[in-house]
DNA sequence: AACTAAGACAACCGCCAACAG
DNA sequence: GCTGTTGGCGGTTGTCTTAGT
């Protein structure tokens, strides 16, 4: 069988559109409204294949079609959705008004799955990267404090049905009761905790996409069943309990060090608005960051070729670190308590 | 100032499903 | 039912810009 490329004629041009070519298609397509594209680009006057007029307009010059920089009520729906969805960047697109799945696509690629690796997090899964967390630093805490020793909310099942890790931490157990004092001391000397904090994030209620899903016509089987996957497989610790409890053994000034930290920001309620408290280290870190705001956000015209890469077009004032904490309260999942540790070992 | 690497985004490629003849 | 066409989708590449040295 096999279809012939669209574009292998000669003379079709390829690359970068002008803005000649633009306009000529935007003028045909409001008189004549998108028909069929394979005689576009020929009643158009455009040296393109049918498809490439397509894709132009639809990720690109559709009047319709949000430009600039993406909102963190946008960013939040994307990495929800993620989670349920995968990479069905149409579906995705489809919840995000004015934005196009090209578009979604190449930002979850270039900002958030850089962002989840950096977090320690696997970007298919949404689950803890095993290959860069430290078990021992896990197990430290867990042995210094039992109530700690959830295990289950520290590592997705995945990760425990591996039998090497199950066996260090078996071993690693072990020895911690043989030599209970040094063993943890060495540990907490060696800031291994802080190396578990930086895998942490807080789990939360699935909110409202669930139910806007449901009620399109998704399955809710399958909602319910990727919900759970992500409930299992997600991260699982909550941070709230470290920050705040004093049930736990961590030192406070610890609990400081890792509040403060601008990665690791509050979670709140509403991620837009975090909760800092007032006299911790951290606000002085976020009122050093008090020049970014929403309305610093510029769009960007539709029909420009490249002033996205404008640097209007950027959150001014550190809106990295900004995005980067504030995304910790995005992986919002509902960890179930029961799994016990004692039956993987 | 020149060069290089990394980042960001637009565009392309190939596959697939739906549809029409 | 078969075949070809079309549009849609996800993955990947290409190109331009920016940052760093």
């Amino acid at each position: 069988m096999g279809r012939t490329p669209c574009c292998d004629k000669d003379g079709l041009k390829k690359g970068p559109w002008t803005p000649e070519e633009d306009l000529k298609l935007v003028n045909y397509i409001q008189l004549h409204r998108p028909g069929n594209w394979r005689t576009i680009p020929k009643n158009a006057g455009l040296q393109r294949c049918g498809k490439s007029c397509r894709l132009r307009w639809t990720n690109y010059l559709r009047p319709d079609i949000k430009r600039g920089r993406f909102s963190f009520e946008e960013e939040e729906t994307i990495i929800q959705l993620h989670s349920i969805l995968g990479n069905k960047w149409s579906a995705i697109a489809a919840r995000l008004p004015g934005r196009t799945d090209n578009e979604i696509k190449n930002y979850w690629n270039t900002h958030i799955r850089k962002r989840l690796l950096r977090m320690g997090l696997d970007p298919v899964t949404h689950a803890p990267r095993l290959d860069i967390l430290d078990l021992s630093s896990i197990l430290s805490s867990s042995l210094s404090n039992p109530s700690f020793l959830n295990v289950s909310n520290l590592l997705g099942t995945q990760t425990l049905m591996n039998p090497d890790l199950l066996k260090l931490a078996t071993a690693i157990l072990s020895l911690k009761q043989e030599n209970q004092v040094p063993f943890t001391k060495t540990l907490q000397e060696n800031n291994l905790f802080n190396n578990l904090m930086q895998n942490q994030v807080q789990p939360v209620q699935p909110n409202n996409q669930y139910q806007t899903l449901l009620q399109e016509g998704f399955s809710s089987e399958i909602l319910t069943n990727q919900l759970m996957q992500a409930n299992v497989e997600g991260c699982c610790s909550n941070v709230s309990t470290f920050g705040n409890s004093q049930e736990n053994s961590i030192p406070t000034s610890l609990n400081e060090d890792f509040i403060c930290q601008p990665n690791y920001m509050y979670c709140s309620s509403n991620p837009t608005v975090p909760d800092i408290p007032e006299n911790s280290n951290f606000q002085s870190l976020y009122n050093s960051n008090q020049n970014f705001s929403f309305e610093s956000v510029v769009s960007t015209p539709i029909s420009s070729p490249t002033p996205l890469n404008s640097p209007s077009t950027f959150i001014k004032g550190g809106a990295e670190d900004e995005n980067e904490s504030y995304c910790n309260s995005l992986f919002n999942f509902e960890i179930p308590e029961s799994l016990d540790m004692s039956e993987f070992m």
